[in-house]
DNA sequence: ATGGTTGCCTTGCAA
């Protein structure tokens, strides 16, 4: 089973190239982030048309999460039990092939010194929750997408220049190790040790250029979803070109 | 410290 995460900043501009992934990458499930348009927008039919099955969780503008999968999802879930009716749309789970999938976008946070990072930290909060009360170290899970955290030295092209920043913060970084304790492993990290592999690279600042990337697109696994797993990668060449994502596709394959 | 670029039912804001 192949799985794939991809922040696509926006799903209309990107439509060309989310139809050339999946051609090209044939995965089971891709996981979305910032799809950016309501679910009556979504353009469904040109992945239906295809043979894909869809489920959106969008808002306008903003956010919004979706799954693009070979098969239909079962027990798809919107949402934190928590969020109100008006909540940022951030999170959507299903079940695949007996493998709960959780795919979120969480929230950049902006600054440490800002309301977002505030609430950065407390949706995280509010996830961790969320999966321990619903799932133990046993279950086939899977929590992927853009975690806007980068785990360590190796995931940030200027260590020292960002350490304390947002996306490499003390306070994030103890929010992912309680993610991780509920017996979560960066898959990543089961196949590749070296640095220099990022998710992300800004579109200013000639970023992808210069290779001023952070890793921030996780991959989050189960012992036993570990233990199936045949591959993590990063396919960096889709961030290049005209009408690029500012993020790169993670792909996960498991046996 | 600032600025750079992209996307949005925009002319500032979020990323």
């Amino acid at each position: 089973m192949r799985i794939a995460t991809w922040n696509v900043n926006s799903v209309r501009p990107r439509l060309d190239r989310v139809l050339a992934f999946l051609e090209r990458q044939q995965p089971d499930v891709l996981c979305l982030q910032e799809i950016k348009v309501l679910d009556a927008d979504f353009p469904r039919d040109r992945f239906e048309a295809l043979g894909w099955h869809v489920e959106t969780f969008g808002q306008p503008t903003y956010n919004g999460v979706a799954f693009i999968s070979r098969e239909q999802a079962s027990d798809v879930v919107r949402g934190l039990p928590d969020d109100g009716d008006d909540a940022q749309r951030r999170l959507i789970a299903g079940t695949f092939f007996g493998v709960r999938v959780v795919n979120i976008y969480v929230p950049n946070g902006q600054s440490p010194e800002s309301d977002k990072f505030v609430y950065k930290l407390d949706w995280l909060e509010r996830l961790e929750q969320m999966l321990a009360g619903a799932h133990g170290p046993g279950d086939d899970l899977v929590l992927l997408g853009d975690f806007n955290i980068a785990p360590d030295d190796r995931d940030v092209h200027d260590p020292d220049a960002w350490r304390g920043h947002v996306h490499f913060h003390p306070k994030e970084h103890e929010a992912l190790a309680k993610l991780q304790a509920l017996g979560l492993a960066d898959l990543f990290r089961w196949h590749e040790r070296a640095g220099g592999h990022y998710s992300w690279w800004d579109y200013r600042g000639q970023g992808y250029e210069c290779d001023a990337g952070l890793r921030i697109d996780l991959v989050l696994v189960t012992e036993s979803m570990a233990e199936r797993s045949e591959a993590c990668f990063i396919e960096r060449a889709e961030r290049a070109g005209e009408g690029a994502s500012d993020h790169a596709p993670v792909i996960a394959d498991f046996d």
